[in-house]
DNA sequence: CTGAAAGCGCTTACAG
DNA sequence: CTGAAAGCGCTTACAG
């Protein structure tokens, strides 16, 4: 049998036509000889890598570990393989730039990474390689998926506003990360929606880390009329607004209430628990990637903001104010 | 130009006799045109990907992330791309074992994966693919890279014992990982160094989970003259294990010790912080990198243990007993 | 010192 | 229904 017929039977290629007989010779041969075609040969001739590439920032923190999670299972379930790059030295435009978009290795790239405006992000556009901005929108730069963190963080709002708090503070992310920006609108609408208006000493921007909020929680905890209760937007930074209330000898619930935004196993065995939004994020990566494989694909897509509802999980960290 | 010529003068070939203004011109080209190899027809013909496939368990834990940015930089800066696979799904044999393993995707694989005696890693001896088991021993089968997690765990035993403690217990994890009985012998080998000899029921498997330590904890505190300190196998075992006592009424550290295994940013902000030994985890990915890049270069490589040594970290969650 | 040729392992028009 | 041929974009002996 000639390499044609093999590569067509093997591929279902539905144009062939073959003699019942001989597909089934083929197959047993390939079944015998445990041939698997050569990703690369057939990426040669084809111009297609089944590869994509996913652009990551810090990997310490749980809720990326969920994008990659649901990236890769999405991207297997497609037949593609996911190649990982750090969001640091991509954005540098290092080695891992270069190799990426450059040496056609993969099809399409998954952009995950969270501050804004950097010169390689401006790159990807006048560049032919289709990508998918994951978590992060950018008006006029490529399709996004992202969540509603807007929605999320008001969520938290009103939770705390129902429970009877009027000075509800914001641990705000950087400000150069989008979703910082649209969780911070989200306190703002949440606010009054509630017929609460802050004043803007009740809004303070960290960074999405432990430290981060735990500094900012000192400074609002710290000033006079303070806040009972503090909206973060993130984990790491309720957990450090959780510390610094200790280290001031403010109890939590009782003399401030804390919420968290995205949930991981570790939130509710905190002390006190901690209650939080859990955002979709595995099925953000999820839609990011079959978005990417239809940009590949040559669909023409539009962005796209997961529609599945935020939940608050309410847990021990938020009661009634005191 | 020939392509010949430029091949060589782009490769650097140390052969190659070349006019310097030659050289000069296809260097100039190639800086014009911004030309770089497609990777996919370079190892077509070379038979290197220049990809490592990396396999990896559960990643909402902050260890593992410390593995693959380790891995991740490491690769990088050998000229290395990393393709991530789901252990899980590998492990089964599933699209992606087949894919890394058959399709000549990657030249070689790190295998991070938990758990042990699985078909699939004894498929691995028997088919060429250059492969380390990183974090994880088992003899016999191909190079591994590992750390001296007994040490680590006779560390905090001692320390512990130190303190004043008798009764300590191990919250192990479960007997199935190599990295668990490993932390088991160290507990041992601490007691006894310490001239312990802890009753078995002092000793109790959990998964490496919040939940894990959590369910250990509470049998372990519910037992009738009940240990004064917990030594755990994980990070998040020890965050469950301090919940559980909290659960109980106990008080960490007054009441009861207790130390996690790994460090990472939370430990610090957790009440109270987390007494932890802090492994050198980055180290030992970059390590595995470089002896997988090793071995797929032809060297012969034997099993190595990181001999940076762990250190303890000592906070608030363990103390005297009172 | 430089270039023409073969070939890596596939897929895909195309001819028989 | 089946197979021979070209070609994807490189690298590497080899010939000039």
């Amino acid at each position: 049998v000639g390499s044609s017929v093999t590569s067509r039977v093997l591929n279902d290629d539905p144009t062939v036509s073959v003699r019942p007989e001989t597909r089934e010779r083929i197959l047993a041969a390939a079944l015998a000889l445990d041939y698997t075609p050569d990703a690369f040969a057939r990426g040669l001739k084809t111009a297609r890598t089944m590869t994509l590439g996913l652009v990551l920032p810090n990997l310490a923190y749980a809720v990326n570990a969920e994008i990659i999670r649901g990236a890769e299972r999405q991207a297997a379930s497609k037949g593609y393989v996911l190649l990982i790059a750090d969001a640091d030295e991509f954005v540098q435009a290092g080695d891992a730039y270069r190799r990426l978009l450059f040496e056609r290795r993969v099809d399409g790239l998954l952009i995950a990474s969270a501050t804004t405006g950097s010169r390689v992000i401006k790159d990807l556009s006048s560049q032919p390689l289709p990508f998918v901005l994951v978590n992060r929108r950018q008006p006029g730069l490529g399709v996004n998926v992202s969540l509603d963190d807007e929605a999320g963080t008001a969520m938290a709002v009103s939770h705390l506003a129902a429970l009877g708090h009027r000075r509800i503070a914001h641990i705000a992310g950087p400000p150069d990360a989008d979703t910082a920006r649209r969780r911070l609108a989200g306190y703002r609408s949440g606010m009054a929606a509630n017929g609460l208006r802050p004043a803007s000493s009740m809004i303070v921007a960290a960074p999405f880390s432990e430290r981060g909020g735990f500094d900012a929680a000192t400074s609002l905890l710290n000033a006079p009329s303070r806040a009972t209760a503090l909206v973060t937007a993130s984990l790491a930074s309720a957990v450090g607004a959780m510390a610094a209330a200790r280290a001031l000898g403010l109890s939590v619930p009782n003399d401030v209430s804390v919420t968290g935004f995205h949930d991981a196993p570790i939130a509710e065995y905190l002390h006190p628990a901690l209650t939080t939004v859990r955002m979709p994020l595995r099925e953000m990566a999820e839609v990011a990637v079959r978005t990417l494989v239809g940009l590949i694909g040559g669909e023409a897509s539009r962005d796209v903001t997961i529609a599945t509802a935020p939940v608050l999980i309410t847990r021990g960290s938020t009661a009634a104010p005191s």
